[in-house]
DNA sequence: GCGCTTTTGACAATCATTACCATGTCCGGG
DNA sequence: CCCGGACATGGTAATGATTGTCAAAAGCGC
């Protein structure tokens, strides 16, 4: 039963674009704003396959998804390896944070209670410096 | 500058019947479980309603709520006090977990970066024993 | 270039949540 | 006990992001 599934993955002028918008882009976007954006730079592109292309993605780890209380998906190009984010309520800047300690905890906690195949989610909010100051 | 919005709470039929099956219910619950069972229960309470009193008690801190991935939103009654939860994948069996240490590493990562008024939120996610054992 | 497979994209469908608003209900004062 | 105004309810329509559909349009190996 070596049934194969040998999914090809193709290089489309669609998929690069919205690579590349990922790219450029330093904060987390939503996938209509993606959309919007490159039919501003003349790409054609549907929505359709911005959303397919960013799960694609997403699901490779190239991108992290966060899903804002009360929003939409944000996508965002992200360094490799897992990490967390420190974003910034009012202007949305974001950094990205590493914690093995966290890491650890989690791992400890799970298998206290007996979990297996453990993941976990975390997002730490805040007002940054710059936004604080402008109050 | 006294313009005190004194908004009475009243107490009605309908919201006692969401705590009620709140109390009774362990795991985490969606706004349309909720319905459904107080219909069953053959207390008549609309849609809208439910919404209305599950989000005033999240606001209050009586409940927690949840946003799994690609689902609707989950509510559970709590422990008062903040708190994480230890989620299985399979069944939905939940445990509260604390982790002071957690608490103070965020704290520390957001003010090493110029962050303040901080919050976050964390799950985790994993497989029980019981369900490891099913397979 | 050929053909097969993947991908695209316009549009419809889905589905949880919210807005609306006329009607029902609570509660304190008389 | 009864009234009046404030608050709450709930059916229905609206919203809006995301997903499904499927015929047409590219990629890629040969």
């Amino acid at each position: 039963m070596s049934s194969e599934e040998t999914t090809v993955v193709r290089n489309t002028r669609q998929r690069s674009a919205v690579r590349d918008v990922l790219d450029r882009c330093e904060g987390f976007r939503s996938a209509q704003d993606l959309h919007a954006i490159l039919r501003d730079a003349g790409e054609k592109v549907g929505l359709t396959t911005v959303y397919r292309t960013l799960q694609g993605l997403a699901d490779a780890g190239e991108i992290d998804v966060m899903r804002p209380p009360g929003g939409e998906h944000l996508y965002r190009r992200c360094s490799q390896g897992h990490h967390h984010h420190l974003v910034c309520r009012s202007c949305g800047r974001t950094v990205e944070v590493e914690g093995p300690a966290v890491e650890s905890w989690t791992e400890k906690i799970a298998r206290e209670n007996g979990f297996v195949d453990v993941a976990h989610t975390l997002e730490i909010f805040g007002t940054c410096e710059e936004c604080v100051a402008k109050k």
